[in-house]
DNA sequence: CTGCGTAACGTTATTGTATTACGTTCGGCG
DNA sequence: CGCCGAACGTAATACAATAACGTTACGCAG
């Protein structure tokens, strides 16, 4: 954690500014050639995203950005978000109400998110074949599949290994 | 819909009476075999998610008993939610920040929700085989699963058939 | 019966999450 | 230039959920 929160949802994970930095980068040749405006906002927020690695909530962005002198109030960085998630850069995390970097940008995916109820730790795990799994199923209730929201909680291979095994909320 | 609201979480469906009265009897049977207190507020958060049939969203709840002439405050409903949630006779969903009746109790099941982007109606199509479906992939991680989130965004049968083809949020 | 402990309740206030509304700025283009 | 649409900046507000109290109800040991 980087400092005392007002608001608790920081989601911990190692920042992982390799990957982060070359996110931005193809986000940004995406763009370019496809006429999307990558302003200001959009690439502060996208930095901080892939920057944490993680999944961060709103406020605490906007906290991050404060921290970084730039005062966002809520509407902009939910703005950017809107952005960044509409052309699959970033993932919105309901069990969490948290936004996450997207981990496999350009990929056609359905992003299944495996967070860890011990550190807290969020990991995108790309979904091919969504169809094969739930398609059958729901054609029987006549249904034609838009959009699949799939997260998984349970335990990190790190925190069983140390024994942190946690009750989930 | 049943007036104007305030909160605009009320999620369209037809009232089922008969399996809500069913329901709540059984589950009424449940908690007296297995020493669950079925308070009042219980009850009465349960009538209304059962007598709607799909998914209500807490202050909407608050308006319904508002109607009834009980005074609940979100406390109260919440309370009651939790409870519910708890021994399985009602599921949260997540992407509607809603509650609805269990439309399986007492079956184990992995609940999936169908949302309908047209007229809102949400069904519950119970999964058994879960392990099946996210065992494999998951393993590849190390992570070991406590609790799958699957809430899939569409368009029913109806509305398919009404071409009210509706664009999703 | 009394007193204690626990579960649930009732109420007020507050926190956290997200959106609306409205005016402003900026850049492309006829 | 003057218009238009996209994005911004700001304030206010709506919606969702929880915290922090004290109070009531009830089983049960003494």
């Amino acid at each position: 954690m980087r400092r005392p929160s007002a608001y608790a949802t920081e989601i911990r994970q190692e920042p992982n500014p390799v990957s982060a930095t070359s996110l931005v980068v193809e986000v940004e040749r995406h763009c370019a050639r496809n006429g999307l405006n990558f302003t200001r906002s959009r690439r502060l927020v996208l930095d901080i995203l892939a920057g944490q690695g993680g999944a961060l909530g709103a406020y605490t962005i906007i906290e991050r950005l404060a921290d970084e002198g730039v005062n966002a109030k809520p509407a902009i960085v939910y703005r950017a978000l809107d952005f960044l998630i509409a052309h699959g850069f970033a993932h919105k995390i309901k069990g969490l109400n948290a936004f996450a970097a997207c981990t496999f940008p350009h990929q056609a995916h359905l992003p299944v998110f495996l967070i860890c109820s011990g550190c807290g730790t969020v990991v995108e795990m790309p979904l091919s074949s969504t169809e094969a799994l739930l398609g059958k199923r729901t054609e029987i209730h006549g249904f034609r599949v838009e959009h699949a929201l799939i997260e998984v909680k349970g335990c990190c291979s790190d925190c069983m290994a140390a024994g942190t095994t946690h009750e989930s909320n």
